[in-house]
DNA sequence: TATCTATATTGACAAACATCGATTCAAGGT
DNA sequence: ACCTTGAATCGATGTTTGTCAATATAGATA
């Protein structure tokens, strides 16, 4: 009978090794896994990568030029998605329609820093 | 001819709008991909509000008692995820693994930020 | 050894997603 | 009107992902 102690006698308790209210909660945890599943992408982030560079405008057909191994439907794909999730903006001027990389992008990412560091 | 210019009378060029670098590139988009895959989810992002929170470890049981909407190899799924994205870490004491947030995860999120921010 | 508990793994399945070819839509030029 | 070009939409397809029930593994206790 209890001839030594085990490494873990104890049950973790609550009260012992965990927090009383997490850190990310409700809407905020709806909110940011939307937010990440419009940057978990490879094509998506080159897109975001080009814009960011471009500080300013690039209309769509760069964005297909620069992404040469994608289709253009799938392309358009991607940018409609971006736009969804509001990380950029399209607007449409005569034939071509040119995308801005909105400011949210970086504000909600430092939110997210933000709630993790507390 | 050419009676007025149209609204966009010029083809956009790559000299006109486009970067010469983008901002996210080869290794570097791969990697954010991932990272972002990661966190693409809300059981995910739970519990690393939780890991966050407790401010050091908590054991696998607790993170299933908060997570009581789901199946108990879910969240050991997920949890394996997280190890495997370098996130978070697991150490077995005795019968309990104990998990961990690791500061990489800030770190890399932050760098994602410098690189569009330039 | 046998048994109990905490966690991980396996196998199956449905839903979500990335991709493409074909088509459509929008706007300008002829 | 017609044609051309840039961009979006549609429909289909193969892949990835989240989930669970069932089972296995690791470790402690008896």
């Amino acid at each position: 009978m209890t001839s030594r102690l085990p490494i873990a006698a104890e049950t973790p308790t609550p009260s012992s090794c965990c927090p009383t209210r997490p850190r990310l909660r409700g809407k905020a945890v709806k909110q940011f896994a939307s937010l990440f599943k419009g940057l978990a992408d490879e094509t998506r982030l080159e897109i975001l990568g080009l814009l960011a560079a471009a500080q300013g405008e690039v209309c769509a057909c760069h964005i297909e030029e620069h992404i040469k191994h994608l289709s253009q439907p799938t392309i358009s794909h991607h940018l409609k998605l971006l736009r969804e999730e509001g990380l950029v903006t399209g607007e449409r001027r005569g034939t071509w329609v040119y995308y801005t990389l909105d400011k949210s992008l970086l504000s909600r990412v430092k939110q997210f820093v933000e709630a993790i560091r507390e």
